[in-house]
DNA sequence: AGCTCGACCTGCACGC
DNA sequence: TGCGTGCAGGTCGAGC
């Protein structure tokens, strides 16, 4: 699922259920996802109370009152659904949880989360690429998954010049130089190939070549640009959604949006007057999206 | 040092 | 219907 919009989208949802509540119930259903967890985790987190939540790259860092940092990624498939309680109406203790049951599945439910107001939320994760660890909360951002990460694109520092420099000399083609996270933290397969059509460059194309002698060049300026244009729209279109979305079914990361070339191989390019077409192409393994005849 | 690739998992869409 | 294949929004670490 998650590119840097939707982790954040996450986040925020994350934020509005759980922030400032005590965690009464915990449930840990395995020894952990891509890494066993840590064995004091469920202690350290029982009866802790929730403060609140940030993200950095494409991690969530959920800050508890014992000073603790709870570290959660959510890899390809990771999900969390948020379900309100809906007692006591037909009785002073008993909370249904109907939407999870009307949901079906549990099966990859891995972590169960009970809140103090009866909301209950579960973390679920097929692939189980996903991660959660407990550590202490001065060192949160020095963790070893977190040390070495670039700058935040929608962050100050991620400037035409910060690119250009990190871009200078580099062979590797755009499209991977954009995918590394030591680089700029957040960019996945889609947003990748999203940001590079809006620039008109080929993510072929390598990356050192962007960069003028002096520095940034118009193309530089261009692609930062359109990084973070690309990344807040699909933050806004996750915001609104949520509200609906988070409503109806609870889940949270997940939303409509409408992409130029990611996923559209052969459609015609959406770029007004051009006629070309969208290509597929495999770049180290992965699936890359673009027009050869706008992006070059 | 820089770059590519395999590995980690499950589910799903597709063609036969 | 069943089976094999390839693909999926990520990233770590081995190996060139």
């Amino acid at each position: 699922m998650p590119e840097l919009p939707e982790v954040e989208t996450v986040r925020r949802g994350l934020a509005q259920a759980m922030a400032g509540q005590r965690i009464v119930g915990l449930e840990v259903r395995r020894d952990g996802l891509r890494f066993p967890f840590p064995a004091d985790f469920r202690q350290r987190l029982q009866g802790a109370t929730l403060e609140r939540f940030e993200r950095r790259a494409k991690y969530i860092l959920a800050y508890t009152d014992r000073r603790d940092a709870l570290l959660i990624h959510l890899g390809m498939s990771g999900r969390f659904t948020i379900l309100p309680p809906t007692g006591p109406a037909e009785g002073p203790t008993t909370f249904y949880y109907n939407q999870a049951q009307a949901q079906g599945s549990g099966a990859h439910d891995h972590v169960v989360f009970d809140l103090e107001d009866g909301t209950r939320v579960i973390y679920s994760d097929p692939r189980r690429f996903g991660l959660m660890d407990i550590t202490p909360a001065e060192q949160a951002r020095e963790h070893r998954l977190l040390r070495g990460i670039g700058v935040e694109p929608l962050g100050d520092d991620f400037t035409p010049s910060y690119l250009a420099e990190r871009f200078r000399d580099k062979k590797a083609p755009l499209k991977a130089a954009l995918l590394d996270q030591r680089i700029v933290a957040g960019l996945g397969n889609i947003y990748v190939c999203e940001a590079l059509f809006r620039s008109g460059l080929s993510p072929e194309r390598a990356a050192g070549s962007i960069v003028r002698s002096k520095g940034a060049s118009p193309q530089v300026r261009a692609l930062v640009a359109n990084i973070r244009t690309v990344l807040e729209d699909a933050i806004a279109a996750g915001g609104s959604t949520l509200r609906d979305y988070a409503q109806v079914n609870g889940e949270l990361g997940y939303f409509q949006h409408r992409f130029d070339v990611y996923d559209r191989e052969g459609k015609p390019c959406p770029r007004p007057g051009c006629k070309g077409a969208v290509e597929r192409i495999v770049q180290s393994g992965r699936s890359t999206f673009f027009c050869r005849t706008c992006q070059k």
